[in-house]
DNA sequence: CTGGGGAAGGGGCCC
DNA sequence: CGGGCCCCTTCCCCA
């Protein structure tokens, strides 16, 4: 079975800036441009600021509505910068001029303008499309590292099972040997798995990772604490 | 039924 | 850009 929504969630510093959409500059809150879920006509008009907004120069209103998407989705975002130089975080020249759909920053308003022509993808839409399954990547080596999923190319010698990346064919060699590198500091057990160490390490903790919020019980594993809330807890 | 171990999948990050 | 590793998650099985 396919084992999607394996969405890694960011917690170092360096995770990628798609969260909120408004950057600070100078002090002032700047909000980017917004996209309308239901945008359909030219990038003019759905970013057209509403007659109403007196504050053009800190907000840009979709005209049709709410503003939902991420701009970095929008196929023709390049002629907001024309329009609205105001908005854009780089009025001075301390500042850097970033790119909206994917948040590069540029010295120059041209080298901006030369990579959102040129070498953004978010801008320029080039989506890499799996040939094996619907699945869309914003960059060739994500495809690729997805391809490895359909073709498999790392072979077991002794079983001949196969896996889509050499780590995890490494893990596998070690159900055949019996190797466990990874141990329990509080009791004797090892394992072949960081991962499935750590998840033991919390049968260890006196309070689990893993609380229901209403009840408050813990549980070791997110799927522990998912059963019992199917189950239906008897608090809420 | 519940909790835990084993095995495995997949995206992101770092070098 | 690719390999290796990390982290998270899921599924299956068993006590």
């Amino acid at each position: 079975m396919p084992r999607s929504f394996l969405v890694k969630t960011h917690q170092s510093s360096r995770k990628p800036h798609y969260g909120g959409p408004k950057t600070q500059t100078e002090g002032k809150t700047v909000n980017r441009p917004q996209l309308c879920e239901a945008y359909s006509g030219s990038p003019v008009e759905a970013y057209k600021p509403a007659e109403s907004c007196t504050k053009v120069n800190l907000e840009i209103q979709c005209v049709t509505g709410d503003h939902r998407r991420r701009p970095s989705l929008h196929p023709q975002s390049l002629p907001l910068l024309a329009l609205f130089p105001a908005i854009l975080p780089g009025g001075s020249s301390q500042e850097s001029f970033e790119c909206l759909d994917c948040h590069k920053e540029y010295l120059s308003f041209s080298g901006r303008t030369k990579h959102k022509q040129l070498q953004c993808e978010w801008s320029s839409k080039k989506y890499f499309s799996c040939k094996y399954c619907e699945k869309e990547y914003i960059s060739l080596g994500a495809l690729k590292m997805h391809i490895r999923t359909h073709t498999l190319p790392c072979v077991c010698k002794l079983c001949g099972k196969a896996f889509s990346r050499p780590w995890l064919l490494q893990g596998h060699i070690r159900t055949h040997t019996g190797e466990k590198p990874f141990s329990c500091l509080h009791c004797s057990r090892a394992f072949a798995d960081r991962s499935n160490l750590r998840a033991h390490l919390q049968t260890h903790s006196e309070v689990k990772k893993y609380q229901c919020a209403s009840c408050f019980k813990t549980f070791s594993r997110i799927s522990l604490l998912a059963k019992h809330q199917e189950a239906g807890c008897p608090v809420s």
